[in-house]
DNA sequence: CTTTGTGCAAACCCTTTGCAAGCAG
DNA sequence: CTGCTTGCAAAGGGTTTGCACAAAG
């Protein structure tokens, strides 16, 4: 567990070389910057938490009415071609995308009653996956390490809600 | 990495405490044994790897023709419930149910390219998650960790079909 | 201008559910 | 007999796609 909130801001200020690598994508790929991509990665930077789409759509449509359901999700999916988004599934069905940190992955502890989640970093245990991998003879390009339990909160009684 | 093949019979004789569980689940919720659950029950243990529900539907449907997509479905959402079987989903929308194992818990690395999964344990990664959610105040119940790379085999040019 | 992007709605895909008929207990 | 189960088909819920119009380069 170390030192992860140093890096990150909740502000874009920090976020050009998302931006910089975007238009780098963008441009090399031949495809467009247009109003409702750039509101879309704004909101999706500005929350820096994993998010699904009907989410952000929801939050999206706040700047600008007419963005549809579809262009979120055909943002959130270039992003995730230009390898700047991830996108899991927690719960079944939805998916959730989050900023993809080339040097800051994180992990996720979920609370098994009350669906909270919470995001960590073991520098021991991401080691130690890189050295599972040499042994059976794969090349390590990334991982998911969700880990399941209760919370010690008090008003965490929402049991049997969630069953990963 | 253990020795994991230790316990593990691909015939149905090694599994006498699944449906010794199973059975107590049933009459405890006063639910019927039928024989469409047992030959799904039966060809889940013995294919005994992860597989989805068409998978499952494809298989059993040799047995008995007429057993619909739907029954596999409630069977292995019932195992679900007995806490007999896991779900996940690994790739987006199709999950896949596991034979739940409390013993014997596994992890699985991915390869992005042709989608081969390969299971593996590791211990130390084990003992590590503990140390985390007890540093973050949380009471561990059961993890994910799902390695995702490329396995160094040459019939594996499939690339760019699967993306985590 | 040419090509990509957007909105809308319909299409898709996996999974669940309603219903009438079928069986286990 | 009672009520859980099943098959079928239809409904659901999240995500993608076809199309005509809008807009970026």
């Amino acid at each position: 567990m170390s030192d992860k909130s140093k890096a990150q801001s909740t502000t874009g200020a920090t976020n050009k070389w998302f931006w910089d690598l975007l238009d780098d994508y963008l441009s090399k790929q031949a495809l467009k910057q247009t109003r409702q991509r750039k509101i879309v990665v704004e909101e999706f930077l500005r929350l820096d938490r994993h998010v699904d789409a009907e989410d952000l759509f929801n939050i999206v449509r706040k700047k600008d009415a007419k963005i549809g359901l579809a262009t979120v999700y055909r943002t959130l999916n270039l992003l995730k071609e230009a390898g700047l988004a991830d996108q899991k599934s927690f719960r079944d069905g939805r998916s959730v995308f989050e900023v993809h940190r080339p040097d800051q992955h994180h992990d996720h502890f979920i609370c098994v009653d009350c669906g909270k989640v919470v995001e960590f970093e073991n520098e021991e245990i991401e080691a130690l996956q890189e050295k599972v991998a040499e042994q059976l003879g794969f090349k390590l390009a990334g991982h998911r390490l969700d880990l399941y339990g209760r919370c010690v909160r008090r008003d965490c009684e929402v049991a049997g809600n969630y069953r990963p």
